[in-house]
DNA sequence: AAGAAATACTACTAAATCGATAGGATATAA
DNA sequence: TTATATCCTATCGATTTAGTAGTATTTCTT
């Protein structure tokens, strides 16, 4: 039961990038030198980020990726979702085409769905904004702003 | 971030076992046919969860597993622990071994120690005993009986 | 005493997944 | 026109997962 890297990677991209402030267009070279991350591998992740709708980009010189809105509106459970897929522990619990035909006497289901609700519950409580508002030393600029860049 | 096999067999196996009322051992045979789980492949499962204390064994004819002890007193955290290891989702959020340098100001980590607070507060809130009071129809034998082998 | 039935222990292996890497194509500002 | 970006698709080595395999040991039954 490993988080990947796409949900350690991708969380900590959102972090980088709405520390940014928002009033420029942030370059994937510049999340992935602070972090540390493959530029190759962290431009995939972004993709599905920008695919669920939590960033948009600008192409061209002066372009990069910006939040699709406010940090405060932005959870934990979109990033990790958007990256990793589901966070469901096991796809019969939830998903009634990956079932098996116990499905409706499986006393383990019962469990799952438990796991599944927790770990939800836990990452939908935590805004981006809130893990910004954490940066020691004001290392954050402008947690709330949004890009100027809408694509 | 899926539960493996391990935890998927390693839970079905103990309802299974529990729900056998516990008088006298069960064969690995028995668990992994009514669960259609490997025998050789389970048999590995069970002895993580032997070494875990919560199951006991005989050996030789008429041998098998019991429950160690009562299964009201089994959670499903103890049984998913002892054959999946911990269940953090990322393992430097709690194992200070494996904390990186950037630990003292990784905001990140405030995340995963809230998704591994979570999960596990939900497998230890689920006991054995309750699951096995689920099955349907009564299929149950004993739940709260300990097996008479010790070992 | 022999045989059957069970666990115990260790090593190996095929398949899937993970974590990248690679090579271009396309867009945009200076 | 050039530099600097994102976009798209394919590939690939390493690791992990899930399962096999072989053998030893223990215990009950006959």
């Amino acid at each position: 039961m490993k988080m990947s890297t796409k949900g350690r990677y991708g969380l900590r991209a959102m972090i980088e990038l709405a520390s940014h402030g928002g009033e420029t267009p942030v370059p994937l070279s510049v999340i992935a030198r602070s972090e540390e991350i493959s530029e190759r591998y962290l431009e995939q992740l972004m993709t599905k980020m920008k695919k669920a709708d939590l960033i948009t980009s600008c192409r061209g010189s002066t372009g990069g990726y910006c939040l699709a809105r406010d940090a405060a509106d932005i959870s934990v459970g979109d990033i990790l979702r958007a990256v990793e897929g589901n966070l469901n522990p096991v796809d019969c619990s939830v998903d009634s085409e990956a079932a098996c035909e116990n499905s409706g006497v499986c006393v383990a289901k019962y469990v799952w769905q438990k796991v599944n609700e927790s770990i939800n519950q836990a990452v939908d409580g935590i805004s981006l904004a809130e893990l910004v508002a954490k940066i020691p030393e004001n290392e954050e600029k402008q947690p709330g702003a949004v890009c100027a860049c809408q694509k």
